[in-house]
DNA sequence: TAGATTGTTAATCGATTAACAATC
DNA sequence: TAGATTGTTAATCGATTAACAATC
C-alpha cells in the first residue's frame, strides 16, 4: 500500500523526540507548542512540525500539540507498541551489556535466546535466559520465529552469521560488528560501528585544537 | 588559523573509507580508483573524489590513489595517528566491553583508568588498569591530562558528571547515556545512544511490514 | 602520445528554514 | 471574537551527482 517513502533523516530524529516527550510526559507536562518543544531541544520549530507532518498532523492550530497523545503515536510509528523477539549472538560483555538493558524490555524488545561458540558459557544464565552452543541457533531462530538479531561477534564471524540469520528468516540484524553486511533488501540492518563513533570523537578534537 | 569547515557528513563517511582501506591495505592493494571504490563500497565515485578534495587531492589523474598514503593520510585526518588517552567512567558490562576493544590502543587510544561508585569493584582488574572510587577522578584527569572520558553510567547521573569532567579539563565525551549532555563547544561530544538505535531498526521492520 | 582518472565546476536533488493562510 | 499556533507552501540552503577540462 506504499504510503510516500519518509526519509532516514526524519526516522533518525524520532527517537529523540520520543525521548524528550517522555520526560515531558514524566514531568506532567500536557500539551506543548513546536517552539516550545523547540527550545528544549535546540532544533527549529519549523523542522518540528514539518516532522510530525509527515505522518499527519499530530497537533491543534492554537493550542499546539497534545504531550501524552503525541508520545503514543510517535510509539506507534517506531513500532514500539507491538513487542519483537530478539537473540543475542555473542555473550561477551557487549552481548551481556544489551541484555541487560532492562529500557528495551520496557519498549516491547523481549530477549529470548543467547548464544556463543565458547562452550565455557553454555548453560549460564544471562537474566533469564540460558546461554546456548552457536550451532543451535538456527533451530531456534526459526522455530521461536525471531525477528531481531543482535550480532556481538568478531567481524570475520559476523558475515557468515548474517547469512544464516537470513536463512532462518529473521527480519533484522542489530550489528555491533565493525564490517557492513551485505544481506537481502527485505532484511532491516542497523550498524552500530563504535570505532566509527570514537574516531569521528578524535577528528573533532583534533580540529579544534588546530583551528579555532 | 580556520580551514574551511568540513561538513559533518565528510566526517562521517571518513571512518568506513578508513576501514574499507585498512582491508585493501591488507590484501596487497597498491592503487585503487575512485570508480573501483565506489564498486566496493556502494558509494558514488564522485561522492569519493568530493570528499577526499575537502582535504586537498590525495589522486593523481591517470592513475587514481595510492591505498598506503591515502590510508594514511585519512589518519591523520581523523587524528589517529596520536595518541588520545581515556578513562571509563562506569565499569559495567558496556564500561567493560569498550575497555576491551583492542582496536582501539592500535587506533591510538590508550586506557588510562576506571571509576565506579560501587565499593566492591575497587581494586579489580580490567586490563592493565585498577578500577578506581568515582571520587578519585576529578584528581586522576587533572593529573593525568585526560583528554576522552566514556560515560557509561546511568542517564541520572550523566549530566553532573560531565560537568565536573568539564571542570577537569576533559577535551571530549564519548556518551553512552540515554540523555543529551549540555556542555560547552569547545567540548566534543559523540553521542552512542543504543535505544535511538534500536528504534531506528523497529521503525525500519514496522515499515517494511506495511508498505512494501 | 593516448588513455585513464583525477580535481573541480556546474546542475540537480533533497532537506531545512521561513512565511503565512487556515483554523482551533 | 482575538490570539495562538498549527499545517503547508514557498524560499533557501547544503549536499550529492554529473560533466568535463586538466594532467598524469
Amino acid at each position: 500500500m506504499a504510503d510516500k517513502e519518509i526519509s532516514q533523516a526524519v526516522i533518525g530524529r524520532l527517537p529523540r523526540y520520543f525521548r524528550y516527550l517522555g520526560d515531558l510526559k514524566e514531568k506532567g507536562v500536557e500539551r506543548i507548542s513546536s517552539q516550545e518543544l523547540s527550545d528544549i531541544m535546540k532544533v527549529t520549530a519549523s523542522q518540528i512540525r514539518q516532522d510530525f507532518n509527515n505522518f499527519g498532523g499530530f497537533g491543534q492550530q492554537g493550542y499546539g500539540y497534545n504531550v501524552n497523545y503525541l508520545y503514543d503515536e510517535i510509539s506507534k510509528i517506531l513500532g514500539i507498541d507491538k513487542q519483537h523477539s530478539l537473540v543475542i549472538i555473542g555473550t561477551g560483555h557487549l552481548g551481556k551489556a544489551i541484555a541487560g538493558y532492562t529500557n528495551f524490555t520496557r519498549r516491547g524488545f523481549v530477549f529470548k535466546g543467547a548464544f556463543d561458540c565458547n562452550p565455557e558459557l553454555y548453560g549460564t544464565m544471562i537474566r533469564d535466559v540460558e546461554v546456548r552452543p552457536i550451532e543451535e541457533m538456527e533451530d531456534f531462530v526459526k522455530k521461536n520465529k525471531i525477528e531481531i538479531a543482535v550480532l556481538t561477534i568478531p567481524k570475520e564471524q559476523a558475515v557468515p552469521m548474517a547469512h544464516k540469520l537470513v536463512e532462518c528468516g529473521i527480519k533484522a540484524i542489530w550489528n555491533f560488528a565493525h564490517v557492513d553486511l551485505d544481506v537481502p533488501n527485505n532484511i532491516q540492518v542497523e550498524n552500530v560501528h563504535l570505532s566509527d563513533s570514537l574516531m569521528k570523537l578524535s577528528y573533532n578534537i583534533n580540529r579544534y585544537e588546530n583551528n579555532d
